[in-house]
DNA sequence: AGCCTTTGACCAGCG
DNA sequence: TCGCTGGTCAAAGGC
């Protein structure tokens, strides 16, 4: 009835963007090392903001400061050379020479980190580990982002409902857009349910952190744009909520005949907290250099995949647009379909971009991501990928664990390593695994940093069809290549002594494309 | 020129 | 039936 926005029509004038001076690091790491339990995302979060010295808005204006706030920018590319062919190792180089060898999260026994978060993408962000990128992404960004992520694993951990997901992305936008060590995937979806009490703290996008004050929002920068989750979206409406002050929005793909549609809505802070989407796409993501409309085909010559079913009829799902494309709505729940809406597993569909495999699945979209459409005003945060609604309710959990920890951590299942690659930039070579149960289709990768070998993330590919095999000794789930020995990936001897994490239940695709990448099996 | 955002209005569903 | 809310339309204007 009352479609009126208030707030995104921001009538003061633009003032120039706002610097902060970073906070001292300290507090940064007092986040990390403050929680010697595992809290929640939130926790964390609020944790620490508690002792940041400055404001979330402080924060937000300075990534708002930073030129990763805005895609557009046409000096994006001269500050963080990724995007390119030989970005890669600019970026993980830029990343290890900025980065503290003191890593924060080594203190931390247990911090999480959402799943959604690449794990090169989060080892190496210089603001994680550092309060100054190489790409002028300020820990505070850093966080913000990784705030975002948390909020991205809780959403992901709560209990979904069918028909809606929430989608939580990272903070800066043009990261995840142009950082070649995230996955392009589709939107995750998440829970609607997933927490909005903190706002400020957790849920954030890239144009939340960027402008995450409208006052300062540049009115040729739409400041709600969703996170660019590689397709193209034409903003179609949008209504005050009640309780917020900024108004949902409304967005349609563009592309031809494409019936998926996304709302996004705001927290009464403003902070962009949830994406539902609706629908699934019926083509393939559109190339990054051209704009929408690309009817039936791409410049490229992909033909678009067939369409599918349109889900129009299934109002609004919790598909991303990956997601569906991944997990078709319209068919009935397959046992793979189900384990995908239990645990988020995606389950690649044949044909799509999406569907390849952490093993290969960088080549394919790499460049794509990379390169923003000229002639997009604006480029749309990427979203993180995020499995499909998980049922199941576990805490979200991306740890980064002592060594002991990643013990306790082990999720029990079998695995067998079928691969691994060597990252430009990063001399640890990130390893796959495959779940060893027959008709399992888990993966998950282990990744370190290039700067900390200590720090390793685990990330999880789908969802385990099976039970944990047999009691077993603690099986380290990062990695073996010998599926019956459960720590054989951590060996005690080898300098891993954290460990991230994103749970058993917490698995969630995670396609890495980093630049000039070798996959070494 | 084309595409997008903005925004007021309209319509449907629901309690 | 009324009021509220969600979702959408479409004109206007901007880039």
């Amino acid at each position: 009835m009352s479609t009126t926005t208030p707030s995104s029509a921001d009538t003061s004038p633009p003032p120039p963007r706002p610097t902060i001076t970073l906070p001292p690091r300290p507090s940064v790491e007092a986040f990390f090392t403050s929680n010697a339990v595992s809290p929640g995302p939130m926790t964390l979060v609020s944790s620490f903001f508690a002792t940041e010295s400055a404001t979330f808005s402080q924060l937000l204006a300075g990534a708002m400061a930073s030129p990763l706030a805005f895609s557009s920018s046409s000096s994006l590319a001269g500050e963080y050379s990724f995007g390119k062919e030989d970005d890669g190792g600019s970026l993980n180089g830029g990343f290890k020479q900025s980065r503290p060898m003191n890593l924060v999260i080594a203190r931390s026994p247990v911090f999480t980190v959402p799943p959604g978060l690449s794990p090169s993408g989060f080892l190496n962000s210089p603001g994680f580990f550092s309060p100054q990128s190489p790409f002028g992404m300020s820990h505070q960004q850093a966080l913000a982002q990784v705030t975002a992520q948390a909020v991205l694993a809780q959403s992901q951990n709560m209990h979904m409902q069918p028909e809606y997901q929430l989608v939580s992305y990272e903070a800066p936008t043009e990261r995840l857009a142009e950082q070649p060590s995230y996955t392009r995937n589709e939107a995750p979806e998440q829970q609607v349910t997933a927490p909005v009490s903190e706002p400020r703290n957790a849920q954030m996008e890239t144009s939340e952190i960027t402008h995450s004050d409208k006052k300062y929002q540049p009115s040729s920068l739409p400041i709600d744009k969703p996170a660019d989750d590689g397709y193209n979206w034409r903003k179609y409406g949008q209504k005050q909520v009640k309780g917020s002050e900024y108004p949902r929005s409304y967005y349609k793909c563009t592309h031809l005949n494409c019936p998926v549609k996304k709302k996004v809505e705001r927290a009464p802070d403003g902070h962009i907290t949830e994406i539902i989407y609706k629908g699934q796409h019926n083509h393939e993501k559109p190339q990054p250099n051209r704009r929408v409309k690309e009817n039936n085909s791409d410049l490229n010559g992909n033909a678009n995949v067939q369409p599918k079913s349109d889900s129009n009829s299934q109002g609004w799902f919790g598909n991303s647009n990956k997601i569906s494309e991944i997990v078709p709505d319209s068919s009935p729940p397959e046992p793979e379909s189900d384990l995908t809406s239990n645990q988020g597993a995606i389950r690649p569909r044949p044909g799509s971009s999406e569907s390849e495999e952490v093993g290969n699945a960088e080549n394919k979209e790499e460049g794509v991501d990379c390169e923003p459409n000229p002639k997009r005003r604006s480029i749309e945060p990427a979203v993180p990928e995020v499995p499909p609604s998980q049922k199941t309710v576990t805490e979200p959990k991306i740890i980064v664990q002592t060594r002991s920890e990643v013990d306790l951590l082990d999720d029990g299942y079998r695995w067998r390593k079928y691969g691994q690659k060597v990252v430009k930039g990063n001399p640890h070579p990130r390893s796959y695994y495959k779940c060893t149960s027959a008709g399992c289709n888990v993966r998950k990768h282990v990744e370190r940093a290039s700067t900390d070998p200590k720090a390793v993330i685990t990330t999880y590919e789908g969802k385990h069809n099976h039970d944990v095999p047999a009691a077993r000794n603690s099986s380290h789930n990062t990695a073996s290549s010998m599926p019956s020995k459960p720590q054989a990936l951590v060996p005690e001897k080898h300098p891993l002594l954290k460990d991230m994490e994103f749970g058993n239940n917490d698995q969630r695709p995670v396609h890495l494309r980093l630049k000039e990448e070798q996959i070494i099996v």
